[in-house]
DNA sequence: ATGTAC
């Protein structure tokens, strides 16, 4: 990216003033280098978000920022209802409420490696993965309905995992304002048997280990310690969320001119918040949430079932749950006033920081867990939410490494059965349904996560935790 | 990300 437009906030904090159609500035986070790296279009799509109305403040890019559909990928943006402010699907991604959750195993590395083979067997075989996978449970109009509503706390009554989990996961594991009924009967029907799978692209079950700890302090809180074994899933609302996603976006791109929105780009289509299209969508993406929310306590509850085979004096309690594609009503303060914004996160991580009244009270104190997924083969990172995160881009982090280069680009360079190989000969077991989707997520095509995430700490985003890389690799 | 194109 040429950097000639911006202004140098600060070492990691870079700003291009509001021109032309823009309300706002945009405000990117990331070191010289990772800005320079940047593709081009992600100050153009961070700009054009910029002109969207009730913005507030600026928009904003992570520094895993790339090119997304309408929003870059790792934006985050906030919108005031009261002054015109809109809700945009592209601004929350197709993927709702994917995020990643990461669990507890009790055990270390060296007692894992013993049975790792077996381990990662036993996992391939209970972890639906794939394009268009399934799994055990087929929901009924009326289980649907209720599993829209009440999220990981529906999948916890019906015997998925424990209720001491909910506490762990954002919203207690129920988003609140559902509107199942706002929900298509085809984005219900593609949902109906793919409750507790992972999906394909980047989503992944992964085995870890505790690499390195970088705060003391906080990574007690979070019970973590050098060779901890912890378990981290990463997936989403499946063919819902995707679903909801694309209905929506048409609908919002007809109803723009009737809300008397000129759209600076098709896909940043919207809705005022305070329009029928606009409750709506929230209605119906909160949904979405939910789903999400219960698909990754489905999965935790068979990742649990697997371990009782192998482990069987294992526990895994739940560290944290965190979702990267949503848009929430949120307090925030600006410039001295507080103010209740719908702040969209699209690939970029919740950040609550220390006392936040949000995070569980056993973490309170140290600052809202922020789970960082690497690609397939690399690193993960746990950081912490910090005080001054919540000033700089209303408690965001970025997501995770962010492409390097396209799929495509990725399947011409990379044979699927060899990088399995490769990363077999460096401990790293990976198991899964497709060779190409292996290629695909190739460690190579993604950026250095590393920098990634040094670059959030440094600019004070959130505060580097720990590091996990991974044992076994069950992906999608 | 995605019944990887309606």
């Amino acid at each position: 990216m040429d950097l000639s437009g911006f202004e140098r906030i600060s070492e990691f904090e870079w700003q291009a003033p509001a021109t032309g159609a823009m309300r706002v500035p945009v405000v990117i986070f990331a070191d010289e280098a990772l800005m320079r790296a940047m593709d081009e279009k992600v100050r153009e799509q961070a700009s054009r978000v910029a002109m969207l109305p009730g913005i507030v403040r600026a928009s904003y890019a992570m520094p895993d920022a790339h090119w997304g559909y309408g929003f870059p990928i790792g934006g985050v943006a906030a919108f005031d209802a009261d002054e015109g402010g809109v809700v945009s699907a592209g601004g929350v991604g197709f993927d709702i409420s994917c995020g990643v959750r990461c669990l507890h195993t009790g055990l270390k590395s060296a007692e894992l490696l013993r049975q790792q083979v077996r381990l990662a067997d036993a996992l391939s075989r209970a972890i639906p993965a794939g394009v268009g996978s399934t799994g055990e449970l087929r929901l009924s109009a009326a289980e649907m309905d209720d599993m829209l509503t009440g999220g990981a706390r529906w999948a916890v009554e019906r015997g998925y995992g424990d209720a001491a989990d909910l506490e762990r996961v954002e919203e207690g594991g129920q988003m609140k304002g559902a509107m199942p009924q706002q929900v298509s009967v085809q984005a219900k029907q593609r949902q109906r048997d793919e409750m507790g799978t992972l999906g394909s692209g980047n989503h992944y079950l992964e085995v870890q280990r505790v690499a390195e700890v970088y705060d003391e302090k906080i990574a007690a809180a979070y019970g973590v310690a050098v060779d901890d074994v912890v378990v981290s899933i990463h997936c989403g609302s499946r063919g819902l969320g995707h679903q909801i996603g694309t209905e929506f976006l048409r609908q919002m791109v007809v109803a723009a001119p009737s809300h008397g929105i000129v759209l600076p780009d098709r896909e940043l289509a919207c809705a005022p918040i305070e329009s029928e299209l606009g409750r709506s969508y929230l209605g119906a993406m909160r949904a979405a949430i939910n789903c999400a929310l219960a698909n990754r306590q489905i999965l935790t509850h068979l990742l649990r079932q697997v371990f009782a085979q192998v482990f069987p004096q294992a526990r895994l309690p739940l560290l944290y749950d965190v979702s990267h594609n949503t848009c929430k009503v949120e307090e925030h303060e600006v410039d001295g006033r507080q103010r209740r914004l719908y702040v969209h996160r699209k690939g970029a991580t919740r950040a609550f920081g220390p006392g936040h009244p949000d995070i569980p009270s056993a973490l309170r104190a140290a600052g809202q867990p922020v789970l960082i997924g690497g690609s397939m083969g690399t690193s993960s990172f746990i950081l912490a939410g910090t005080e001054r995160g919540m000033k700089l881009a209303y408690g965001s982090a970025c997501h995770g490494a962010g492409r390097a280069m396209s799929r495509h680009e990725a399947t011409r360079r990379w044979h699927g059965r060899e990088v399995t190989d490769e990363l077999a000969e460096r401990g790293i077991l990976i198991r899964s349904p497709s060779f190409r989707g292996v290629a695909e997520e190739a460690p190579g095509a993604y950026k250095d996560v590393s920098a990634v995430v040094d670059a959030a700490d440094s600019a004070g985003l959130a505060r580097k935790v720990a590091k996990l890389v991974p044992l076994v690799c069950v992906k999608g």
